[in-house]
DNA sequence: TTATCTGTTATACTGAATATATAACAAATA
DNA sequence: TATTTGTTATATATTCAGTATAACAGATAA
């Protein structure tokens, strides 16, 4: 998988990094137990700290995304709690979408949006 | 409207504003043409500093929700330039749906989930 | 055993963002 | 005229983001 930092982007490198790293799970690049690259390695590849990158993996570990295996190195493993995911979830939509309803996007547009996007996310599954 | 800051929240208080005053815009407690507090009287309301009110207003005022009225000072205008809208909520769906899908959650729950927080927000439009 | 690789931790530094404080300005209002 | 509006200019303290160098323990491969 490449991972690409905009370094013109306002939003932080280990943002940025957590959600790319995200965005391979959803669509299946990245598969329950496959390994990151190393915190050096990849650091090294995308030009940006050994720190930087450490700390997203960090971040991603608590959030439950992966973990640490002492031969493999970190390695995807979503920790599916259920319940705290959707209350996550609905906490983060409530925002987005009282921003939609203020600029008159209506339900069904929000749907369409929805499904759009997970269609996209599992199409490249069978890639 | 009664605004609350969570002091202990690791969110920016302008960025806690913002959001308040456009859930008060999404439920309707703000209607177009009302007018919120003096940035000096809303930060002597709520307990911070009038530029963190003011930056708050600014940024409202720069993505399309507020206006500044001469006679009024600050009032609810929204500029519904629906296509930005569209890009935006795209982007930050994009984000909160790759995680749903890392943690196992279908797309018909969050069918339901954006159901309910419609509903929420449009049940409160005629209290 | 030795050398190397893994994540991790400690320390230090720079620059930017956040929040506060005091002060002043022009336009509008009472 | 005095007050209120948003706005702007400084200044300061604190935290966050990112980098840099260094070291550590556990695992691995030579």
């Amino acid at each position: 998988m490449i991972v690409r930092i905009d370094f013109n982007s306002d939003e932080a490198f280990y943002i940025q990094l957590c959600n790319q790293i995200i965005f391979g799970i959803a669509n299946a690049e990245f598969r329950e137990g496959d390994n990151l690259p190393s915190v050096r390695e990849l650091a090294e590849d995308i030009g940006i700290n050994m720190h930087t990158v450490n700390k997203a993996y960090t971040i991603l570990k608590q959030e439950g995304y992966v973990k640490l295996d002492r031969r493999k190195g970190t390695v995807i493993a979503i920790n599916a709690d259920k319940m705290k995911a959707i209350e996550e979830l609905t906490d983060d939509m409530k925002v987005i979408l009282a921003k939609a309803i203020c600029k008159n996007i209506s339900c069904e547009e929000i749907h369409e949006i929805v499904n759009k996007i997970f269609y996209d996310f599992l199409s490249m599954d069978s890639e």
